[in-house]
DNA sequence: GCCTAAGTTCAATTTTTATTGAAACATGTC
DNA sequence: GACATGTTTCAATAAAAATTGAACTTAGGC
């Protein structure tokens, strides 16, 4: 399993970026990067995430790649990511092609968004499985001790998934 | 980023184990796989566990090691992982040297705990380094903007680390 | 106190996941 | 509608994480 501290991958860090960031960028990348890696998420993301949350201003594409110092496809998927869990808004001027980025307003909804979306099609999927299951325990004469369990178990789901909604109202996508 | 939904890794499961296992086994097995897919917790630990859940009778060491088809070093870290966080108990009858396990009576709190030690000492680290973090961006000149984000940020930090220890009461291991 | 069964450790390996970068694609501009 | 700029895609590669298995340790029976 993941180690308790996550290393510095030293290699990829000294081999170009970092020095362009200042000592509180690189804090603050590091704190989301820790909260990412809980939420199965990607440091690069969590990377890019954190740069614009301390960024003044929106920034493009070509300036997160040089503050990171990161691949093309890199910041494409990052942005993507961060976009499809609307965690950060395109500013656009008029007339500028180009888009900037910067950090949706609610960082919480954010992150109950993200959670919600590995979470709950786990929860819809299990529940026929969780039912499967008994119904197999009990033909093949499964104990009341392990029926049990297995009862307790499709309950527990079946309350996570009714639970689960209300935590914060469906966000516009779906 | 993970996929969605975790292709079967057929190689490794046709290879020997599975065909030791009732299909509600299997399946239950899927359901926890998954479930420990979403906590960072290996696969290897999910079927240690899935095959006790299911279990009529406590199981030996042996016993899971054959069931699961996998390796004693894996099945030694898995209990012990599944032991650490007090997910199983070992039933031991005296004259007997061979410790056998069941699950611990309450899946909800083993997850629960589970989620804590991952998720409070990040918050307990974070608490200062957001703090530098706020003074750093204050020296540099920061926009009002970016300081109500990075307030905003600690003081959500802090409420989550006052906030977590309640959900339930802290464990005998700690 | 020695022997053996039971379990642990950890370096090597395999498997999975993330990142890169070059080619393909899109979109606005003239 | 050709061009250039900005972005995405995806096969190849690198990095991280999980698993294996053989050497080692520990605990109990004698």
């Amino acid at each position: 399993m993941k180690p308790p501290v996550k290393k510095t991958p030293v290699a990829r860090r000294g081999r170009r970026d970092s020095h362009r960031l200042t000592p509180h960028e690189l804090e603050l990348g590091a704190f989301f990067v820790q909260m990412a890696g809980i939420l199965g998420v990607p440091r690069s993301v969590a990377q890019i995430y954190a740069l614009l949350y301390a960024a003044d201003v929106a920034l493009d594409f070509d300036q997160i790649q040089a503050k990171l110092g990161m691949s093309k496809g890199s910041v494409s998927q990052g942005l993507k990511f961060l976009r499809d869990h609307e965690m950060i808004l395109s500013v656009k001027a008029k007339g500028v092609r180009r888009e900037r980025w910067e950090p949706t307003p609610s960082l919480a909804a954010s992150m109950v968004n993200l959670v919600r979306r590995q979470v709950l099609p786990a929860l819809e999927q299990s529940t026929p499985a969780l039912q499967r299951v008994l119904d197999g325990a009990q033909k093949a004469g499964a104990s009341p001790e392990v029926l049990e369990r297995l009862t307790r178990l499709k309950r527990w789901n079946a309350r996570a998934l009714e639970l689960f909604p209300l935590m914060l109202p469906p966000s516009p996508g779906g």
